[in-house]
DNA sequence: TATTGTTATACTCTATAACTATA
DNA sequence: TATAGTTATAGAGTATAACAATA
């Protein structure tokens, strides 16, 4: 059957931990994707967009059209490297800093709801194959 | 940190473990999610196209390309249903079958080296937040 | 009227190749 | 010559709308 399949499972459990942080974090104006990417940015020094990139394993092609809507949004800001000027150091605003923080609050509300979730209903049977699978019986 | 997002993890342990499944499979000249239509065709009586999407969760219209693919490969036939015709009654093939049976155990082997990877390397966080956020300590 | 399969279309995520400006 | 960012393009996977045949 199918249930016991751990790609359908993952793909499935995906899917609504997505659609979860989705919907938890619109009010912000963003996506769990450049919540990931803010997450990145934020955690110390400004980053190159290739460095953000490698962080996430996202292409840079990719990583292009993210800051750029990162950046319509006013949540950051791309400056030149002055050490090397074909880079692009992406730095976050205060307003970003500040979707960040709360982002961050809003996500694990989000991801603590959907483990709760997973112990009822059909998810059951994700949490029971991993319990078998991963051997924690 | 990213690596104790859950988000993350269950990301990339579907990529790997596509990755994983597709090249296992591509001796046999399927991939996992046609696979995963041979099961469930295969699990019992014939399926109209639009009980096996209801089973695989997938949307009628991309179910009609899958049975397009595995018909041209010879596994699967489509035959008007006399009892409703408007329907196709989706029917494995002898081929078909074997190419399930096989695909199968070749599933299975695949999912379990997946698993055993999870012990080892990067991975081997997401193991761990598994059994944190889960609870499974 | 409603439903099954189908086609056309579009949107997201991803990746490859080629361009530009720098190094 | 190599690298960072960019653009154009194409390939999956998915979904919506509309159509023909059938109920």
């Amino acid at each position: 059957m199918l249930h016991d399949r751990l790609g359908f499972l993952l793909k499935h459990a995906q899917l609504e931990l997505t659609e979860r942080t989705t919907s938890a974090l619109a009010p912000l104006g963003i996506n769990g994707r450049e919540l990931a990417v803010l997450t990145v940015l934020g955690a110390g020094e400004a980053l190159a967009q290739q460095q953000a990139a490698g962080r996430l394993a996202i292409d840079r092609t990719t990583m292009v059209d993210l800051i750029d809507a990162l950046e319509r949004k006013g949540l950051v800001e791309r400056r030149p490297d002055p050490a090397d000027r074909r880079r692009n150091l992406v730095h976050l605003t205060p307003g970003g800093r500040t979707v960040l923080d709360s982002g961050e609050r809003i996500y694990r509300t989000a991801e603590g709801e959907f483990v709760a979730a997973l112990d009822a209903g059909e998810a059951a049977q994700l949490k029971e194959l991993l319990r078998r699978v991963l051997g924690l019986d």
